[in-house]
RNA sequence: GGACGCUUAGCUCAGCUGGUUAGAGCGUUGCGUUUACAUCGCAAAUGUCGGGGGUUCGAAUCCCUCAGCGUCCACCA
């Protein structure tokens, strides 16, 4: 044995091996409840990043852990075809390397294409993930955007249509210029920032607004209903100059209106604010759209047709305080706008006809199975959390218009039910001349006629679904849900509902609150009973790590260096559940030296074993039983309190708990007492000394497997020659 | 605006249901190489446990309050 541990040569030998022979494929027994996690499917956009090698790490553990204990395993992993994140990367590419966007390429080349790129991106982080040590079931892998799912995503999809839990309408959406799709509330983040406030003269009243731009949109004037300052005016219609002519607009009394800001007098645009859109459909108002998809005003705004938002801004408030219709500026207003969570442009809301699931019927179940203690949430403060944001769910709007990603399952006899917004995006559409009768029709299967009118040529809608329709339904379609064959079908019954959701605190709503929801509405029962999440892995500054802060810390370069079990271990120890985790290279290289310090005391045992051979000492197999000292005595009762520890705390889920026990243990009472304690005794050829040391060091190798499933392997290859089962299927010891 | 979390040694954090001199790792300082390991061992130093108030025989630990930091949610023109 060297004397130093080199993880290089022992890492890709036990992996293949541990592959090779199947121990990641679970053997069912109908008599045992099976332990299941399904992976939380990376986007196969990138490599192997930090926050991944985080999960595999707690996975991984999890599932080494229950197979130790004879319990059937499974942890099926998987990639994600993560829609418009990875058409954003990809389009990014795209215009990088060869000057050309998604247009130029045309929809069916860009497919192509891009699913050679995820393709070969997921490739790669399979075998990172095979690094980092993850005991997965490979056979069972699953990729999202396989055709194989369109079967069981077009069930929900249709399912929830017909129980009008989806549905089409014209809805007040977030629209991303750049991206040029709708976006869910989800996908929006906010950002503060300082803007001018623009103060207008409407006739009678001045107006606040930051978007003097979209004023062509004005429908209204609206105050609050109980401002003595206004009142005189509800209901009446005035008249005044604007920079396109004079204009009528009616004064209307919404409680939405909040008599402290600016002048208590709001200009109502139903077609790009929200609110307005709101008080538009109270009102009854014109929804008069001025702002186009490509982000530029449009005819209604007259001269300024063609222009950007932020240049009309600019140019409108300029044109305004010529003609004196500008009262004054705010210039220090501070407040957020919404951006595009995936390409930070700032989004436009806009009315659009898309497709939505009502949430609320879905929600209502969701909430109670966590309140029943059905599903568990680990930490439990993150129920709060849940709660009042499924309590105040609104509807979601599943459709994209981008190409990266499930089409809808739904057709259209003729151009004339496509929105506007599908034929302006869609010229080959648009060219078509509109021979049906308009049915639309919702189905799983490609219809081949419209059952109205017979029409042969239909359309499919050129849309594709949110990602998260089709994540958020993973843990069932990846056990074989609606897939007709037998093998699906037994993995079904056997290994759903699953065990175990370990992921990420900041996708509670993005995908588990989802999951939960639309896993009892198509499958009738719970999707996991318990949640794990884990926090962000920050760098040793609490700063988040970010490439253009290069402060990242690569895991494919840890493990280079410093070994995939140090890293692991560095993950999970010094942690509490649910916070985020300061990672540092020196907190790694402290693992390594643990892994040194292990490595090291099996050398110690080895070396014995061998002067022990030469000396023809029987090496004592089994731990004696009889004419312990102290010392032994105490190691043997302080190693029985280590198993009940370690799984008492893997069975409460607290993993850094039972990795710090283990750390202790190992180094400060085996290696820095016992093994000191012992040299005289063993340089005397005492076989008790020997027996308990080795019984010791192989017990604890076991425990300490699941955190560090390398090293141990190959330590105890080196010293209990006479066991041929590797570790990996060892027996947890039963306490 | 709402919710949650954090504030303990120079740094990163344990201290759960209140009870003897407040702990660990890293770092610092001193000493050390006998059958493993210098990616090591032994030893030492360092804290009015964010401020204030309360409950209690007793509080870092429970309650109230203030402050700072962080995160998430929300349609603040």
């Amino acid at each position: 044995m060297d004397k130093v541990y080199k993880h290089q040569n022992v890492e890709k030998k036990w992996y293949s091996l541990w592959e090779k022979n199947g121990y990641f494929t679970p053997q069912e027994n109908s008599k045992v409840r099976p332990f299941t996690i399904i992976m939380p499917p990376p986007n196969a956009n990138g490599s192997l990043h930090i926050g991944h090698a985080m999960f595999l790490t707690l996975e991984d553990l999890m599932t080494r852990y229950h197979r130790m204990q004879g319990i059937p395993s499974l942890w099926l992993p998987g990639a994600d075809h993560a829609g418009i994140l990875t058409q954003v990367v990809f389009e990014r590419k795209l215009e990088k390397e060869e000057g050309k966007s998604r247009y130029d390429l045309g929809r069916e080349e860009f497919f192509r294409r891009c699913m050679e790129f995820t393709l070969s991106n997921k490739k790669t982080m399979e075998n990172q993930m095979r690094a980092v040590g993850a005991s997965c079931d490979w056979e069972r892998e699953r990729f999202t955007l396989d055709p194989k799912f369109n079967i069981p995503i077009y069930t929900t999809f249709v399912n929830l249509f017909n129980d009008n839990l989806i549905y089409r309408a014209e809805r007040m959406i977030n629209w991303c210029p750049r991206c040029a799709t709708a976006l869910s509330d989800l996908e929006v983040i906010y950002r503060e920032q300082k803007d001018p406030l623009y103060y207008l003269k409407y006739g009678p009243f001045v107006l606040a607004t930051v978007r003097p731009e979209t004023k062509f949109g004005d429908t209204a004037v609206a105050v609050h209903p109980n401002d003595k300052r206004y009142k005189k005016f509800i209901g009446q219609e005035i008249e005044f100059e604007t920079l396109l002519g004079r204009a009528k607009m009616k004064v209307i009394a919404d409680t939405a209106v909040d008599m402290k800001f600016g002048t208590g007098a709001v200009k109502v645009t139903p077609a790009h604010d929200p609110l307005d859109f709101e008080m538009g459909q109270r009102h009854h108002l014109e929804i008069r759209q001025v702002i186009g998809y490509d982000g530029r005003l449009n005819e209604k705004a007259g001269k300024y047709k063609g222009m950007k938002v932020k240049e009309a801004r600019k140019v409108v408030a300029e044109d305004l305080q010529k003609l004196g219709l500008l009262e004054k500026i705010d210039e220090n207003y501070i407040h957020s706008v919404s951006i595009c969570e995936r390409c930070k442009t700032i989004v436009e809301p806009m009315v659009s006809l898309q497709w939505f699931v009502k949430t609320k019927p879905l929600a209502q179940k969701a909430i109670a199975a966590v309140k029943k203690g059905d599903i568990k949430i680990i930490p439990k403060r993150f129920e709060k959390n849940y709660f009042i944001w499924m309590e105040n769910i609104r509807d979601w709007c599943i459709s994209r218009q981008l190409w990266w990603g499930h089409r809808l399952p739904v057709w259209y006899c003729g151009t004339s039910s496509l929105s506007p917004l599908q034929l302006s995006m869609n010229p080959d559409l648009k060219k078509m001349k509109n021979n049906g009768c308009g049915e639309i029709i919702v189905d799983v299967k490609t219809p081949s006629s419209c059952p109205k009118c017979g029409n042969k040529e239909l359309i499919q809608d050129p849309d594709t679904l949110d990602t998260w329709f089709s994540s958020g339904q993973w843990p069932y379609t990846t056990l074989g849900w609606k897939q007709n064959d037998e093998k699906s079908s037994r993995d079904f019954n056997y290994f759903y509902p699953t065990s175990v959701m370990e992921t990420g605190y900041e996708i509670l709503f993005f995908w588990v609150a989802r999951m939960i929801m639309l896993g009892f509405y198509s499958t009738g029962k719970i999707p996991f009973t318990t949640v794990y999440l884990h926090g962000l892995v920050r760098d040793a500054f609490g700063e988040k790590m970010s490439k253009s802060k290069g402060n990242v810390i690569n895991p494919i370069d840890i493990i280079g260096k410093y070994g995939a079990d140090s890293l692991r271990m560095s993950l999970v120890y010094g942690t509490s559940t649910g916070s985020d985790v300061k990672l540092s290279e020196g907190k790694i290289q402290a693992m390594r030296n643990f892994s040194n310090k292990l490595w090291n005391i099996g050398r110690f045992i080895r070396m014995n074993m061998d002067f022990f051979l030469q000396k023809n000492v029987e090496i004592p197999k089994n731990v004696p039983v009889k004419n312990l000292n102290s010392d032994d005595k105490r190691i043997l009762l302080d190693l029985e309190s280590l198993q009940k520890k370690v799984t008492r705390n893997l069975d409460s889920y607290q993993f850094a708990k039972a990795a710090e026990s283990l750390y202790e243990f190992i180094w400060h009472e085996l290696a820095d007492k016992y093994i000191e304690s012992s040299k005289t005794r063993l340089r005397e050829n005492d076989r008790i000394a020997l027996g308990i040391l080795r019984h010791t060091y192989l017990e604890s190798l076991k425990l300490l497997h699941p955190f560090m499933p390398f090293i141990t392997e190959e330590i105890r290859s080196k010293i209990q020659e006479e066991e041929k089962n590797p570790l990996i299927i060892s027996k947890w010891p039963n306490i």
